[in-house]
DNA sequence: TGTACATCAGTGAACGCGCGTTCACTGATGTAC
DNA sequence: TGTACATCAGTGAACGCGCGTTCACTGATGTAC
C-alpha cells in the first residue's frame, strides 16, 4: 500500500500490519463512529496489547488522519470509477454526472461514520494535515472534469443570468479548472463547486436525519435533488422513468 | 424558560439553575465541541458537585437534548428575526431571502460548535427525541413561508423545466406548505428543500473546513451561492454592489 | 401564628470503567564480516 | 556458511487521568393542620 516494494519479510509483516490496524480501525469507526475509536479498542480486536500500535502509529491523531484519507480516497476512487464507466458505456456528461453522483451517495450510505468523518462535524483538537488535500479534491475534480467535457462539446445551457462580480475562486482551483471560463459562463466554476456542495449536502441530509418526515422516496429524491442542482450550471441530467 | 411561571422560591431558583446548567454546557460545547462535553465538567464550572446535576437532567443525553433544542431554536429565531425585519423595511421575497441566510450563516459563524451540533455529525448512541423536530424545522418554514408569499405575488419565474413525477416529500410537508403548488410549480415544495439542503451545506463547508483553498471571500461566495441556490425556484435575489 | 412532617437540593464518597501514552524488557529478524 | 552485533516488533506493567452514575446523608424550604 506504501512507497515501494517491501522487500525483507520483515518490511511485508510491517505493511500488512499497517493495513490491518486500519483495517479494524475503520470497522471500529464503522460500528461507533468517530468518538468511539480508541488505540486500546483496535488493538484488542487485533489481539495486541496496546502499546505495540505505537511502533505504527506516533498517536490516535496519526490514526484518525490515514482513516480520513482513506474515506476520502475511497470517495474519489468510487466518482472516478464511476464516471469511467459511464464514459465507457457511451454517456454523455448529465448522465456521467448522475452517475457519479450516485456513486458518490452509494458509497456513504454504505459508509455512513466515514462518510462522517470526512464531512461531519471536525474532530475538535484535530488538524488535518496537508496530505489529506489530494484525496478530498478527488470528487470535485471528478464534478469539474465533467464539466470541462460538457463546456467543450456544448452541452452546457447558459445558466439563466451568469452572476457579475469578482472572481471567487483561488488560483488553484481555476488552474485545476482549464483556466478562466469564458462568457456566458464567466461564473461556472463558482456554480460548480455550489453542485459540489449540494451534492454532499444532501448526502449529509439523509443521513443526519434531516429528511425524516420530510422526503418519502430516498432515492428519487436524491436523483430530482441533482437535477434541479445541475440546472444550476446548465447540464441537464437524464430522467429516466422510475416505476417502482 | 419553562412552562408556567414559578411560584414558589424553590421553584425559581430550579428554573434558574436549569438555566444557569445549560448556559454553563453551552460555553463547554463552544469551547471543546459536543465530544468535551461532560457532566462533571459542567459541574465544576458551576462550582457542584456532579452528582447534583442528576436533579435537574437525568443523564448526560437529556442535557444534550436540550442543548441540540435550544441550538435548533436560536438558529430558527435568527432566520425569523431576520425575515420580519426585512419584512418590516419592506423588502421583496428575494432581499428576504437573502436577509434570512445571511442570518442563518452569521449566527453558525458565531456558534460554530452548536451548529456542528444540529447539522454535523450526529452523536453516536444518541437518538434526538421528538421535541427536536419543532425547533429543527423553524429555518425550512421560514424559507417556505418566503416562497410562498413571492408565488402569490407572481415574483416567481417558472423554474428552466419542472421536474416531472410523484410527489416526493410528506404529507405533513405539503399541508405545511399550504397545499399542493398548482402547474408550473409542480415540484416547488421539492425545489425548495434543495435550497435548504444548500444553504446548510454551504454554511457547513465553510465551517468545516472544504472551502479552504478554494474560495477567496466567503461572504461574497456565499451570497453567490445563494443566489444560485435561489435561481432553483425561480426566485432572484438582489446583488447589491459590493465595494469592499 | 406555630409546630410537625414531607419534600427537595446539594454533598461527599465511592463504584467500575476506559482512555492515551511511556518505559524497560525479551526475543525474533536482519546485516556485516 | 557461520558468527556477532544491531535493529526492530511486541510485551506487560504502570502512570495519571476523566468519565457517568449511584447512594446514603444533611440541611434547608415548603405544606398541612
Amino acid at each position: 500500500m506504501t512507497a515501494s516494494a517491501p522487500r525483507t519479510a520483515r518490511e511485508r509483516a510491517r505493511a500488512e500490519l499497517t493495513q490491518a490496524i486500519k483495517d479494524a480501525a475503520r470497522q471500529r469507526l464503522a460500528a461507533e463512529g468517530a468518538p468511539g475509536l480508541s488505540l486500546r479498542a483496535v488493538a484488542r480486536d487485533l489481539g495486541m496489547v496496546p502499546s505495540a500500535l505505537y511502533r505504527y502509529f506516533a498517536n490516535r491523531d496519526e490514526l484518525l488522519t490515514a482513516l480520513i484519507i482513506e474515506a476520502f480516497d475511497a470517495l474519489g476512487e468510487a466518482a472516478e470509477v464511476a464516471d469511467a464507466g459511464a464514459r465507457e458505456s457511451g454517456a454523455g456528461p448529465g448522465a456521467r454526472w448522475l452517475a457519479v453522483c450516485r456513486a458518490v451517495r452509494g458509497w456513504a450510505r454504505e459508509h455512513p461514520h466515514e462518510f462522517a468523518l470526512v464531512y461531519g462535524s471536525p474532530v475538535p483538537g484535530y488538524q488535518a494535515p496537508a496530505d489529506t488535500v489530494g484525496p478530498a479534491s478527488r470528487i470535485p475534480n471528478v464534478l469539474g472534469s465533467i464539466v470541462i467535457d460538457a463546456a467543450s462539446t456544448g452541452s452546457l445551457h447558459p445558466p439563466a443570468r451568469p452572476l457579475p462580480g469578482p472572481r471567487l475562486v483561488t488560483e488553484i482551483v481555476v488552474e485545476v479548472a482549464g483556466g478562466e471560463p469564458a462568457s456566458p459562463y464567466d461564473d461556472l466554476i463558482e456554480r460548480t463547486i455550489v453542485t459540489w456542495i449540494t451534492l454532499v449536502g444532501a448526502i449529509a441530509f439523509e443521513l443526519f436525519g434531516h429528511l425524516n418526515n420530510v422526503v418519502t422516496d430516498y432515492d428519487t429524491y436524491f436523483d430530482a435533488a441533482m437535477a434541479v442542482s445541475a440546472e444550476a450550471i446548465g447540464l441537464e441530467l437524464p430522467r429516466p422513468p422510475r416505476l417502482e
